[in-house]
DNA sequence: GTGCAATTGATAATGACTTGCAGTAACTTG
DNA sequence: CAAGTTACTGCAAGTCATTATCAATTGCAC
């Protein structure tokens, strides 16, 4: 995972580049993310935000949430039946399947997939600006 | 294309095989489902079907689409920033695309896509009970 | 036909997310 | 490094898709 201490000037050097402010909050929230390997939601990654800035309105992770996702810094994982969740951009890419008994949500090599996929995309003509998969699956 | 007349008794007998009503309403949206060939939302279906019955209630589609998603007659779309689309089930497997630019719904055959997911959760000891790939994409 | 659980329509409620607004503060510029 | 501009924030109200409530209706098994 992350260092947030190495990784942090970058992050925020990629807001600064895309004309927009470093905030506190949003720094605190690019810390959180940094710190933690599962994908929170909103309401998690508010509670863990306000350990470091009690003052952090929901508003305000939500608006940065969309603002890292436009950067390109989080990727955002829309679930069926469940709030939206959160990841730092991964270096690799990645899928995603959701364990139908414990919920759990575990990470795939995506290669593969993305593979076939941009050669499905581009037969038809397409270039793929993002592609989300989530494969709901029980343990055999 | 699913030809209504031919399709629907089979279908009924899905429904009353799950134990489950033949209402007037349920066979009116599967009318409407079985001759369209895009994907409605919920607010679309609704539109339509009050053609062949115009007191249905937006909250017996939304009722509806669920029963039949659970019976496995239909699929439902979970879209980024959109509400649900539904398509009849397909007998042929395939996944979806979204036109950036026109915001159009493109099926792509799936197939490769699925053995390859296949392949990849076996890998991880999973059984696939469904999967949901979109892909956001621009024309090149 | 009769009975009754399943289903419906109307509408209130929910829940995730967005927005309006007035105050605050990050960065630019001199 | 003070000052101004304007992006950003917190709060609260607002949206919008979807779900729940509940009394009235109606498939359909008998």
């Amino acid at each position: 995972m992350v260092n947030a201490l190495n990784d942090e000037p970058d992050l925020r050097q990629v807001l600064r580049d895309a004309g927009l402010r470093v905030t506190p909050q949003r720094a605190s929230i690019i810390t959180i993310l940094s710190e933690t390997d599962d994908h929170p939601n909103v309401e998690e990654l508010y509670e863990k935000v306000r350990a470091l800035d009690d003052t952090i309105s929901v508003a305000t992770v939500y608006r940065t949430m969309s603002v890292l996702e436009n950067v390109g810094l989080v990727r955002k994982l829309v679930l069926d039946d469940a709030p939206a969740r959160y990841e730092m951009m991964p270096p690799t890419n990645h899928d995603h399947l959701v364990d139908l008994e414990s919920g759990e949500l575990v990470e795939i090599p995506g290669t593969d997939i993305a593979d076939v996929m941009n050669r499905v995309a581009s037969e038809l003509g397409y270039e793929i600006v993002s592609h989300h998969t989530v494969i709901r699956a029980r343990k055999r």
